[in-house]
RNA sequence: GGGCUCGUGGCGCAGCUAGGUAGCGCAGCAGGCUUUUAACCUGACGGCCGCGGGUUCAAAUCCCGCCGAGCCCGCCA
């Protein structure tokens, strides 16, 4: 990203210099000049869809905003490419892989029952958290889009030209081989089809799983009578039927060709697996040129999304999944991490940093809104990131939100002092934080949110300072930074605890009290309280907690290291 | 083997395209807010910018090499 200042010296309408990724982007989609502009997306629901596919969605998302503010048609779709095959299954399911290996997705049954199959079931978990990330592109299914005969028509044009994919295929694909392996692949190559059938009879596309699959390819087409060929290599059915009455599915480097062509797809983001040099996606532009006539859609490629320093990988089990982020954070938060880094860099989600994070966005915020006095370089760059971050449209005033920090405390105290007494002590918080008199709704209706989301952050992922909990006993560190009148302290307070029960506020006051009759800063008394009782320098306000505590169970304490 | 990316205080990162005294957040440390629900504010501490060469008056930044980490690279998707 280059500089800043950049933005504020060109203006906001004509860049000289591109000041961040979106606009180079932006700025290679609307060379196109079309009017309508379509940006895709893409995703084979092989399993549980991870939370990597959304940083694709996300780029769609803010090409087509900047699209539309500067006055032009833009949509976005998301293609699910549920005709795919089975190649593996998730270590979690019961479903036979046996059974259902080389079955399209949109075949096989969804084994918890709710949904139309099985890639239906892990697209609609997806799906419906959009809505929240703000995203809302049409949905595209690709075992429906084959039924069509604008899709048929398109298989049609690739199986006529089907030499000319053959040449880009051995052009392509076979580049870094050696002399051997290319000759081999040539000669492989003169009697391929770029399409595989769904045979009539097993319901297969390909036999085999990953690493041994065999294609149910079609092997010859007859465009006079419009006839495809096929000998299935699972179950040994072979049949010559018109391409009208058959099940098909084009190869993938040139099914992803053929579908830009139908739709006039204008950019489409890819991952990297797809988007290395001489890779599918510059297959597909090959095929596109010289098959369908076009230039096909801009490239946008991207990094991965890892999750604590590792790549997910649904077959492994490794994944973290979008309604899972929705549960401890706000989505605008996940745009955000996905607008301002750079494309070309992994994006490393660590859910144990996600309550530093959330402060982090809400200072950003208060850039936008001018508070807090920003440079003139924050603002700008919230100016340009925060309403791109936004599920919606920004609100016209800064709307105060509780601290998610201080969320992680209250939301633990729930159980003992009961929601409304919380709730309370939230607004109370927010108040004093902001210093502001009355609270509006949106604020107040945002608390329960926030409270919900720390109490499953410290449930799952919080380590144990986050969690409101004491130690068995006192570690020796803690007893070492122990003076003699911290001691003296702990002795007087240890007498007032032994006599008559006290209140919250009797407690915190004779906090106070106590020190500064021994002449104890009232600041190191606290220190040294939580110090004893959860070895952390500060804590939950003091008077409740000896009281939750128990005013025995401290005693104890105290006794235990004077 | 071919290619891409990264390596900057304990942790996470910015700065590198256009070379000019090394920055930010968190953690830790000390203090402040004369009653503190891990909030907030201030301060000090902390780095031969992976290693080695080169270009230059000047290199985290440009060039070459090396080391380390990660990823992609048959079919299939």
């Amino acid at each position: 990203m280059a500089n800043l200042r950049d933005i504020t010296m060109s203006g906001r309408d004509e860049q000289e210099f591109s000041i961040h990724w979106i606009q180079d982007v932006v700025d290679r989609v609307l060379a196109r000049d079309v009017d309508d502009y379509l940006i895709s997306a893409g995703k084979s629901p092989s399993g549980r869809i991870h939370i990597g596919i959304l940083r694709e969605l996300i780029v769609c998302d803010v090409i087509k905003r900047r699209l539309v503010e500067r006055g032009k048609n833009a949509r976005t779709m998301f293609v699910i490419d549920d005709y795919d095959p089975v190649r593996s299954f998730p270590p979690s399911t019961s479903l036979s892989l046996d059974k259902y290996a080389g079955v399209p997705y949109s075949d096989v049954p969804d084994e918890f029952g709710c949904c139309e199959s099985y890639g239906a079931h892990w697209a609609n978990e997806l799906i419906e958290t959009f809505p929240e990330f703000g995203i809302d592109p049409k949905i595209v299914w690709t075992s429906k889009l084959y039924e069509t005969s604008e899709m048929l028509e398109e298989v049609r044009i690739c199986l006529r030209k089907t030499e000319t994919i053959r040449d880009i295929m051995v052009e392509y694909v076979a580049r870094d081989f050696n002399e051997e392996q290319k000759q081999q692949y040539t000669e492989g190559m003169k009697t391929w089809f770029p399409a595989s059938i769904v045979c009539p009879n097993c319901g297969r596309l390909q036999s085999g799983v990953k690493g041994g699959i065999e294609p149910n390819r079609v092997t010859e087409y007859d465009p006079n009578t419009d006839e495809v060929s096929f000998a299935c290599p699972g179950c040994g059915h072979a049949a010559t039927l018109p391409l009208s009455d058959v099940r098909i599915k084009l190869t993938w480097r040139v099914d992803w060709p053929a579908k830009w062509h139908l739709f006039k797809v204008t950019c489409e983001p890819a991952g990297k697996d797809h988007a290395v040099k001489g890779g599918s996606y510059d297959t597909g532009l090959e095929v596109s040129r010289r098959v369908f006539g076009w230039k096909g859609p801009v490239k946008v490629p991207y990094e991965w999304v890892q999750i604590g320093g590792r790549d997910m990988a649904t077959s492994e089990g490794i994944v973290f999944i979008p309604k899972t982020w929705l549960e401890i954070a706000p989505p605008e938060l996940y745009r955000f991490l996905m607008l301002k880094t750079d494309l070309k860099r992994t994006i490393n989600i660590q859910p144990d940093r996600i309550p530093d994070l959330v402060d982090r966005y809400e200072r950003f915020e208060r850039s936008y809104y001018g508070i807090d006095n920003p440079t003139d370089e924050e603002r700008e760059l919230a100016e340009l990131l925060y309403p791109l971050s936004e599920a919606e449209t920004p609100s016209e005033h800064f709307i105060p939100k509780l601290s998610y920090k201080f969320a992680i405390v209250t939301s633990q105290l729930e159980a003992l002092l009961g929601k409304e007494v919380v709730l309370e002590r939230c607004k109370e918080a927010v108040r004093k934080q902001h210093d502001i008199e009355e609270l509006c709704p949106e604020t107040i209706s945002h608390i329960p949110i926030r409270l919900s989301r720390a109490r499953a952050w410290v449930s799952e992922f919080g380590s144990e300072r986050d969690q409101i909990q004491v130690t068995e006993e006192v570690p020796q560190d803690v007893r070492q930074t122990l003076n003699e009148q911290d001691r003296e302290f702990l002795a007087t307070m240890l007498e007032l605890l032994k006599g008559q029960p006290k209140n919250d506020e009797e407690l915190q006051t004779a906090v106070f009290e106590t020190a500064r009759e021994i002449g104890m800063k009232p600041r190191r008394a606290f220190t040294v309280f939580y110090r004893l009782l959860i070895s952390r320098k500060s804590g939950p306000r003091l008077g409740p907690l000896l009281n939750l505590l128990g005013p025995d169970w401290v005693a104890q304490r105290i006794e235990s290291i004077l």
